[in-house]
DNA sequence: TTAATCACG
DNA sequence: ACGTACGTGATTAAC
């Protein structure tokens, strides 16, 4: 017997090109040429040689128009274009096969399938021969025979399956695969297949009456609506069927000799991985040669003088840098390539304030040096920030970023180790890994400046976001104050609730029982409490539960006890756990979130409970080191700038009156008079406005209202009749969108979303809520980080004392001095008011008190 | 490490 | 026929 492994080479080049390119961050080389879908490529192929052996062995690729598309001109018409990035990988691919030694088939109007089905007869009828097809595509499997089989790729690893695995599991034959799809249909071809028939029926018919022609044959067997359907689309189910059956008999001549494996020509394959800089594939002694030598030096003077400009990175141990030690810095221009370690830096403060700096993590770099009282001022550029506006994938590792521009920079964790047991390796090495990453910030300075102009975001990179890290370095160096017995005390109220209420729930279950545990509580309440709940569905999230109650009355006790618990380990144990000498000083990621936003890490203090009067108490905890806790909120502003961006007049002109607009909205849409709304009216007319921003669906909103889908598709519809301009923006960014491959706030802040051209019906719908979502969101994050800046200048050109302390979203919160508060209440609203020019106003709503829960 | 849950805008 | 609103982070259980 002999084995021949048929790989549908077009199915693994679209798989690792979507696996990758979902981010939309191309991996490129040097010379800007797409490799991402070439890597993961050759990663399968290496594999399927490691694991197959093969002895023969092809891959197969579509080419041109087949003859699905000239009889039926719909075919693969729903498709999305193949990105141009893909395109040009696919001959590179081919070459790779060739040096890899193995034989691949392309034939004019013919798709990769039907070469495979065209090699799978040949394996049918000599009977020498077998075949294993490998791909991830299910119309294969109708290829399926006693002498072939098929590996089955899933995202992660794979199914095999032979003519036994597969009939046992899916109950029919595998060339009636045919008949399934025929009747199925395919959105992802635009196949019709049959309306109202998916799998589940089609599945069942089949077992039925085996064969599409069976069920036509017996079609007065079958009663009521699917009949109908049946007969309504019976033309639409045998085309489906011809499109949907694979070509066994491709005209070509197959020589055995011809597909053997050849083994790999190494010179010839290095010469291409060099050529991609894919230098993990090339063998070891050619990766050395590619690594530069850079002359270190270890500085132990105390009288450094450094002429220019310098690329500096500061090394620290650990991630969290308000609890983890400076280690030292690595400096490097065209001159020098230098170490200084901490202690010869304490030395030196003069070089980061003279000399003109570019970082990666200049917040980092600020707050790490300030705990040392050293500071660092004249950073005009920062890699970290230009990687994120670049829409780049960023972590905190500066290597990660760097692996995506080809160079290779050692991983934090490599040289330091994990977490939670960091060393510090010797002064050598870390010289040599500062000094190197240093290194990549200074040689890449050019290329993400020329980027930043190219995408004409010099004033977002300029104006906002570097001139923010200045400020948010500030606000979390200077921390929120907590009353840790403030803390404590309700600590104390909520463990003894908890205790009780826990006894409570043990009693009412008749067993006791970890009612953390989803798992166990779905146990409880499902199957020995018999509460009803939804076929395969154990969810005992809160919505479940809302529906549940009155039905027995352990479940408002399990509301109550996750409430409480969530409030005691989350934010009472959670913050004692983070406070450092009665302060908090969280850490703002600048670089995370994919619309621009903020986010608020150890701890979160984005996310301290507001909507729950239980869980508002937290706020009492905060306290001024000042005298007041001063908050300033923007209104309503991602619906103002829908309505400025979309250019909906009515809104517009509602938000210049100062009118409640969700109680308009409601008026509008429910056609009653303002003063007549219903607080119902009210509520369901917020709900449709939020729904409106997030890229609305009926069912979404429905579930959120609790009204059917029907009536929640009115209230869209009359929502959308209403304010005519909203219907207008939302296909052309959709349209712009696809066309672009992105979306971009009013301040040029950019996002690709490759979901727009994913195959999966799902995905691409999600893609087109997030283009709708993310220049409402991204406007509103642009907005009040400029605004932020803004302030921090005032306050310092005004010699205020009071600070601006935490940022949540569309709140700013300040610890205010008495004697300042009219001033600084003056220069806050003034500056969020006025921060940026919109058709319509922005509105502020200021409150104070003697901690943050009265501030409101 | 991942899934489920729930806290915020 | 299927699954369904945008953006986050922390904690716990369970693998």
């Amino acid at each position: 017997m002999k084995k021949i492994i048929l790989v549908d080479g077009n199915n693994l080049l679209f798989r690792s090109y979507y696996a990758t390119a979902y981010n939309g961050n191309f991996m490129n080389n040097s010379k800007g040429f797409p490799t991402n879908a070439i890597f993961g490529f050759v990663n399968m192929m290496n594999k399927i040689i490691r694991e197959e052996k093969p002895e023969y062995i092809i891959a197969a690729f579509d080419k041109g128009k087949t003859f699905r598309h000239e009889e039926y001109e719909e075919y693969k018409d729903g498709r999305v274009a193949t990105p141009e990035e893909l395109k040009k990988q696919f001959p590179k691919a081919k070459e790779i096969l060739g040096a890899m030694g193995i034989k691949y088939y392309e034939i004019d109007n013919y798709e990769a399938d039907d070469i495979i089905g065209t090699f799978s007869e040949y394996c049918n009828k000599e009977e020498e021969y077998i075949g294993t097809i490998i791909s991830s595509d299910k119309d294969l499997l109708q290829l399926i025979t006693k002498d072939v089989d098929i590996k089955l790729l899933k995202q992660k690893n794979y199914i095999r399956y032979n003519e036994e695995s597969f009939k046992k599991e899916w109950g029919i034959d595998p060339i009636n695969i045919i008949d399934l799809k025929a009747l199925m249909g395919d959105p992802s071809d635009n196949i019709p297949g049959v309306k109202g028939v998916g799998e589940k029926t089609a599945l069942k018919l089949l077992h039925d009456y085996k064969t599409l022609d069976g069920i036509y044959e017996n079609i007065d067997n079958i009663k009521g609506k699917l009949k109908e359907k049946l007969e309504n689309d019976k033309d639409n189910a045998y085309k489906s069927y011809h499109l949907a059956t694979i070509i066994k008999d491709v005209k070509m001549d197959i020589d055995i000799n011809d597909i053997k494996y050849k083994g790999e020509d190494t010179e010839k394959l290095n010469k291409i991985y060099e050529d991609l800089e894919f230098y993990s594939f090339l063998k070891k002694q050619d990766k050395l040669k590619k690594e530069k030598e850079v002359k270190i030096e270890i500085l132990k003077d105390s009288n450094i003088n450094i002429e220019g400009d310098i690329a500096v990175y500061l090394e620290i141990l650990g991630t969290n840098y308000h609890k983890s030690e400076i280690i030292g810095m690595g400096v490097y221009n065209d001159n020098v390539a230098y170490y200084i370690p901490k202690e010869v830096l304490k030395q030196n403060p003069k070089l980061l304030i003279k000399n003109k700096k570019y970082t990666y993590d200049l917040k980092k770099t600020i707050v790490a040096l300030k705990y040392e009282n050293l500071e660092i001022d004249n950073v005009t550029f920062d890699t970290m920030i230009a990687g994120s506006l670049l829409d780049y994938n960023m972590k905190d590792d500066i290597a990660y970023l760097s692996n995506q521009l080809n160079y290779d920079l050692e991983f934090y964790e490599k040289i330091y180790g994990k977490f939670s047991n960091l060393k510090i390796p010797n002064d050598e090495i870390v010289a040599k890994e500062c000094i190197n990453r240093a290194k990549f910030i200074w040689e890449t300075k050019k290329f993400f400046e020329d980027k930043i102009k190219e995408e004409q975001i010099e004033y977002l990179f300029n104006e906002i976001e570097m001139p923010l890290s200045i400020v948010l370095a500030d606000m979390e160096y200077t921390g929120v104050k907590v009353d840790k017995n403030i803390l404590k005390d309700q600590g104390e109220d909520i463990k003894i609730k908890l205790e009780l209420i826990t006894k409570d729930i043990y009693n009412m279950a008749g067993e006791e029982f970890n009612i953390s545990s989803p798992k166990q509580l779905a146990k409880v309440l499902f199957e020995k409490l018999n509460l009803p709940h939804r076929k395969n569905n154990n969810s005992t999230a809160i919505d479940v539960l809302n529906k549940l109650k009155g039905k027995h009355p352990i479940i408002d006790s399990i509301i109550e006890y996750r409430k409480l618990s969530k409030v005691y380990n989350t934010y009472i144990e959670g913050l004692l756990n983070e406070l450092k000498d009665d302060k908090i000083h969280t850490i703002y990621t600048q670089n995370l979130t994919r619309t621009g936003r903020l986010s608020s890490i150890e701890p979160n203090l984005q996310n301290i409970p507001i909507r729950d009067s239980i869980g508002k108490n937290i706020r009492k905890a905060f306290i001024p080191t000042a005298d007041y806790i001063y908050g300033a909120d923007y209104s309503q502003i991602e619906l103002r700038i829908m309505a400025h961006i979309a250019d909906v007049k009515a809104l517009q002109n509602a938000f210049k009156e100062g009118k409640d607009i969700h109680a308009k909205t409601a008026s509008d849409i429910f056609k009653v008079k303002e003063e007549l709304v219903t607080s119902n009216q009210r509520r369901v007319a917020k709900a449709v406005n939020f729904g409106i921003i997030y890229g609305i669906s009926s069912f979404g909103l429905s579930e959120n209202i609790g009204v059917s889908a029907k009536e929640a598709k009115e209230f869209i519809d009359t929502y959308l009749e209403t304010y005519p301009g909203i219907k207008d923006y939302m296909e052309k960014t959709i349209k712009e969108a696809k066309e672009k491959g992105y979306v971009k706030t009013l301040f040029g802040r950019k996002r690709n979303i490759p979901e727009l051209n994913n195959t999966v019906y799902m995905i691409r719908q999600s893609g087109e809520r997030i283009a709708l979502n993310t220049p409402i969101q991204g406007t509103a994050a642009d907005i009040i980080k400029l605004a932020m800046v803004k302030v921090y200048k005032a306050l310092k050109d005004n010699n205020l004392k009071s600070k601006m302390i935490i940022q949540v979203h569309d709140e700013l919160v300040f610890d205010l001095y008495k004697d300042e508060l009219e001033k600084v209440n003056e220069l806050v609203t003034d500056i969020m008011d006025n921060v940026y020019k919109l058709n319509v106003p922005l509105n502020v709503s200021v409150a104070y008190g003697e901690n943050w829960y009265d501030a409101k």
